[in-house]
DNA sequence: TTGACATGTCGGCACATTCCGATATAACAA
DNA sequence: TTGTTATATCGGAATGTGCCGACATGTCAA
């Protein structure tokens, strides 16, 4: 075991396509904008839309896509829906693109 | 300026939709075996399309798209290419991305 | 009840992406 | 030269995604 920098295993193939769903659900300005607010607090789909300048109803296209694949969960409160984060991982992911993104 | 982790600035929905077309580039699985060896060494194109377990001329297409986004660079050396990695951010997604999926 | 509001769902058009075969170019060997 | 190797590029078929209008559901207020 020289040299673990070099020589260290290669994610297996059938990992990497889950990695890579899940960094092309990401991939999107809006559902950045969203999940980088519900990494700051809860929101409704209401606030997340305007703050994404979009109708409500596609962000609460944007907000199943990312519940059905284990990022986001919702309680519904009155007429309201509020989201946050369930996957943790989400908060370095978040992280890396701030350093690259911000400024 | 009481509390930075909740009041922190959002970034600028322009910067967003940079940081969502990087994504999307990262988002395929042999992609991102690609930019997992390189960020280990130098390559050449059979080489990544040898471990990716695809024909060389896919590899070239996913290596071209990688270097006109900046990711990567590449030399001439005879009639073989060796692609390496431009960008130094690309370390930090990787890890965030191994953190989550290896194993 | 009626009406407004908040969210969720459906159908479809437009566009982008992936993958592949075919072909092109350029370097090296015989 | 001819043939082989390594890489790059083109065109098209199949598939996927984003976006939007329209509608459905459920909640609250008057």
């Amino acid at each position: 075991m020289a040299d673990k920098t070099r020589t260290r295993e290669l994610t297996p193939l059938p990992a990497l396509e889950q990695a890579a769903e899940c960094l092309k659900i990401l991939a999107h300005p809006h559902r950045l904008r969203i999940v980088q607010m519900l990494l700051r607090g809860r929101y409704t789909v209401g606030e997340l839309a305007g703050a994404c300048e979009i109708p409500s109803h596609m962000a609460s296209e944007h907000l199943r896509l990312m519940q059905r694949c284990g990022f986001l969960t919702s309680e519904k409160e009155g007429r309201k829906s509020f989201y946050e984060v369930a996957e943790p991982h989400l908060e370095n992911i978040m992280k890396c693109v701030e350093a690259r993104f911000d400024n």
